[in-house]
DNA sequence: TTGTATGCGTTATCAA
DNA sequence: TTGATAACGCATACAA
């Protein structure tokens, strides 16, 4: 596939490739007519500027990086979705990589993206990655980088997440308020952030309430398929009578096992889990859903990557940006 | 954000670039000590070859396009899940970008992402594509392109679709032996190659069977959000036992419209729509589905895009690849 | 106003 | 066995 270069243009009309360039950048000294005869035979013969030789000189792609667990989660898709509509208009494309939930997967991702010299990195991390110095390293580098979703302590670093704490509670003291006391909670794994956040608001709701925390109650989870039936049987033995499933992708596993159970909605256990508001429209039985803000969590996150690429003052510092959660109360879950 | 280069290996032990390069590419004739020497050093300090640099000299990105209509629908983000797959194994990157079922935005997508020097592109048309001389004149130029799922007739290339008349075929038929006669079909938009092939399905059950075709039991629609519901009304007036939703997307916004007005499936209406197995698995109620190979998909379409760039012999004639839907028949539509 | 030369990182060709 | 040079496409400092 041959395509139309500076020198072709050059040759074509008798001009030196400088000439030619400085034509189509427009640049201040040049001839009117040799401008419009570069322009005109440009457009004629659909000149576009190769962006990789671009790149090279400029040290710069023009493209972000975007690593997620898993592209076919609807929470991932949606955040997706919100970052390529803001790169979309800023000029930049998108480069995606899944980590499968796999911490080595996530080293050799971001590896291989970084070597394509992406001009910034969004990642949320993977459910087994714990240790972060492949990306501690490459913040020292100097490479933009935001996390969203599922972020790490571990690094000072812009973040966008979602209010996880007060999700929870709010959905908690739901529960609590509706006559509910024995709460199981279906966590993700134990070192994630928006596990550890979402436990905090669970705990805090019940401390408010003064209902006692029983640690039997809680069931962390990883990702394998029939891992949810699994957990959701044990708690099932401590009698609960509301489970609050504390992650996007176990709620609709943990809504198939309970309907497969036969298990009565929402009287004889009260659901209520994270997921986000599109499958919470679409797919959900009527039942109340912490919805979360997946599209604008990528919109937010790619606009401030963005700005940090193009070093907009405004996001000079570190920040973490927390974006709202929606309790959508859709059936009473009285008790 | 400084990264290693031959260069800086070269200066540091004292060699010449095209040596390094030579000890790192394993040349044939190296002095055993440069290599281990150049070979340490570069693992000391990761080097790792600048991509950029690879593709202006070899004319090729190791990137292919994917254009969608939507990332953050269950179909399209399964599919490019599969395509990630085996783009990853096989060393390509993956540049996503969508077209918001807009014709002129995917034209606008479609120049940009080549501009980029993809070596390769995979599209479902948007749902407003009818003209697709701009692809045409793409594989004119010798660009690699793969169509999948929405394809176009009016080019000769290679194709990957699910099997749409055999799908719609075998619901109807399903439909038909429940003993269901006024099947209503919401479709998707009339030029697409999936409706005409559901259709086309939908026709030839009736007519083996010898059911009359009723034009008014067929609705075409839109993708805007209220569109569903106003086209099912339509059809609910033509008092139809059965419905058949030819459209992934529809399926979804179909059963959230009879939940709502509160229908009684399938005993008063059967619901049968094409979705995707994880869809399907997660979400549905125990309804009949024709299950679509999204997955599958990606991936048969992405093995064939790179056997084309890479000019295997299996991938030079134009083929089109039909892969099987699969009917999950999950609970009587009897009636 | 235009042309020449250089460099971005890499590899291939040719020379030593 | 190693080094010098050119080339990929582009932009720019400098020369004319």
């Amino acid at each position: 596939m041959h395509t139309v270069t500076i020198k072709d243009i050059a040759k074509a009309l008798n001009l030196s490739t400088s000439t030619v360039s400085r034509a189509l950048r427009d640049s201040y000294e040049i001839n009117a007519e040799t401008k419009r005869l570069v322009l005109e035979y440009a457009h004629k013969h659909h000149y576009h500027p190769n962006p990789i030789a671009l790149s090279l000189k400029e040290n710069r792609s023009r493209a972000i990086g975007v690593i997620v667990p898993e592209i076919a989660n609807s929470f991932f898709s949606e955040a997706i979705n919100g970052i390529e509509a803001i790169a979309y208009n800023r000029g930049y494309h998108v480069i995606i990589s899944q980590s499968h939930e796999s911490y080595e997967r996530e080293v050799v991702n971001i590896r291989q993206v970084v070597a394509r010299r992406v001009d910034g990195l969004l990642i949320s991390l993977s459910g087994h990655t714990t240790d972060i110095s492949h990306l501690k390293e490459l913040a020292d580098k100097g490479l933009p980088l935001v996390f969203f979703d599922r972020v790490s302590d571990l690094i000072d670093c812009h973040k966008v997440v979602a209010d996880n704490f007060k999700g929870a509670f709010s959905a908690i003291e739901h529960l609590i308020q509706s006559g509910r006391k024995r709460i199981a909670m279906l966590a993700s794994l134990p070192w994630l952030s928006i596990t550890q956040e979402r436990l905090a608001g669970y705990k805090a709701a019940l401390s408010q309430y003064g209902v006692p925390f029983d640690e039997q109650l809680i069931r962390y989870c990883d990702f394998g398929a029939d891992e949810p039936e699994k957990k959701i049987g044990d708690l099932w033995l401590t009698q609960p009578d509301a489970l609050f499933i504390a992650s996007d992708r176990l709620a609709l596993s943990s809504l198939a096992v309970l309907k497969k159970w036969g298990i009565d909605m929402p009287t004889k256990m009260a659901l209520i889990g994270f997921t986000n508001a599109k499958v919470a429209d679409l797919f959900f039985p009527p039942l109340t859903v912490i919805s979360q803000p997946a599209f604008e969590m990528g919109h937010v996150a790619a606009d401030l990557l963005l700005d940090l690429i193009e070093k907009k003052p405004s996001a000079l510092s570190y920040q973490t940006i927390k974006l709202e959660t929606q309790l959508i109360i859709r059936e009473s879950t009285q008790l």
